[in-house]
DNA sequence: TATTCCGATAGTGAC
DNA sequence: GTCACTATCGGAATGAG
């Protein structure tokens, strides 16, 4: 029997092993299965934290000023469609939930980090720091109270979570994402819609009523949809780089509010 | 009268001379109005010659190695359809074949200039050219009869004469062009399907039963007709730049014939 | 809807 | 079907002993 699976193993190897290995390591569209594997790794330097469920990491190619993926690691739910397995799984939806929050929390912290020295609204936050930073105190940073801080700008929310109607890539995996599209990588239209239309569906409409209806009606005509503006609702058609053009103006007004 | 004419003169300069001015010299469309109206000044150096009824000229973008186009001079027939006046104009249409065979002969005349050295059909010729030049001869060569010369290469048969069902010069021309398509300015489908395709008109098939018909029928599709090698009828569909490789190939192999 | 490269397609402006 | 420029759209490959 050992034999025999052996054999089959040798058989496996020279007909179908190539085969497998290139669908796993060298087929883009497992390029999330490393992380949830082997997130001590820390590949390309981009988990950002780990436990036994999840995974966090910093998306490759950034779509907005800050966007992390979650990762659930159980291997049999991180090869179900998200439409469906969110849609059906309640207690699964409720632990994405919760922990997505807790990304969302930490994503408006790293808004805050870029931006908070520009933001109007974030004044009152910023100066308390600064003060509590430069005040002398036995006490450890951490051990403060930063609760006693003035609430300032709302970060948290500017951070948007969700997941695509139809991923690319095979592991299942949530956005958490700044909505105000600020980045080099947003380099074409389906960039664009798939945070800010129908393509992208937001964690709080799970559980979906009819999610396969959903999969199949947004899946024909969506790459012609046009482009709006999230900030102003201005229309710009097909024009891209026009549009590209008015998003960085938006965002120079929207990171000082 | 005068003082009448000279204001409303100074009138139209004021308002209609710029516009007037714009769709003369300067809308794209007229340019080959030059020619016809001061073939004398030689526009850039094209005018290959010209009567009182024609010019011939070097077309500017050739599309092959050769390119002429016949004006007729005669603004109100420079102004008609050339499918509308070949096919309703008996006499002009015949004038017209008159000079473009004329012009047609000056071509191939051309084409033996740049391939007759080339050109494994033409060595009977170019031998017998090369000797007669050579030989002492108190004869002047215009004088010399060269219908003694043996025939060699029948570059006649590689020009073509023809329109264009839909000319987008406004000025009628009659294009005189060898049908290898070998040239830098050669740059996109168009360029090839308009003159090896049904939206080229050869002279010969005037006057057209129906040329309404004919401009109505052509126009919708054309564009998007495969690209077809006039050579060996090998079909590339849009792919243009592949196309273009075959035709450069296929140029080598035409040359040397 | 992963990116990247290449090429085909489409719109515009031309004084 | 004038050209030249820009940008958009569209398919194909994508690894590596």
């Amino acid at each position: 029997m050992s034999a025999s699976k052996k054999t089959k193993a040798a058989t496996i190897s020279a007909e179908d092993a190539p085969k497998q290995y290139k669908t796993y390591a060298h087929n883009f569209k497992e390029g999330l299965g490393i992380y949830i594997e082997h997130p001590e790794r820390n590949p390309e330097g981009r988990v950002v934290e780990y436990d036994d469920d999840f995974v966090v990491i910093n998306d490759k190619f950034p779509k907005a000023s800050v966007h992390l993926l979650l990762l659930p690691r159980n291997p049999s739910i991180a090869k179900q469609h998200p439409l469906s397995y969110l849609s059906t799984e309640p207690t699964f939806l409720a632990s994405v939930r919760a922990r997505a929050e807790q990304v969302a929390n930490l994503a408006a912290a790293e808004l805050r980090r870029q931006y908070g020295s520009h933001s109007a609204s974030d004044a009152p936050y910023q100066s308390a720091l600064e003060d509590m930073m430069s005040a002398p105190s036995t006490v450890q940073p951490e051990q403060q109270n930063l609760t006693e801080l003035p609430p300032g700008r709302d970060w948290r929310s500017e951070i948007q979570i969700g997941v695509h109607t139809h991923p690319s890539m095979s592991h299942m995996h949530v956005h958490i994402i700044s909505r105000e599209a600020n980045s080099p990588w947003l380099k074409h239209k389906k960039h664009y819609l798939s945070f800010h239309t129908r393509f992208w569906v937001g964690l709080d409409e799970f559980p979906l009523v009819d999610e396969g209806r959903r999969r199949v009606e947004e899946v024909r005509e969506w790459p012609g949809w046009d482009l709006v503006c999230w900030k102003c609702g201005r229309g710009f058609g097909n024009r891209f780089k026009e549009f590209k053009g008015h998003l960085e103006e938006e965002f120079e007004g929207w990171k000082r509010e």
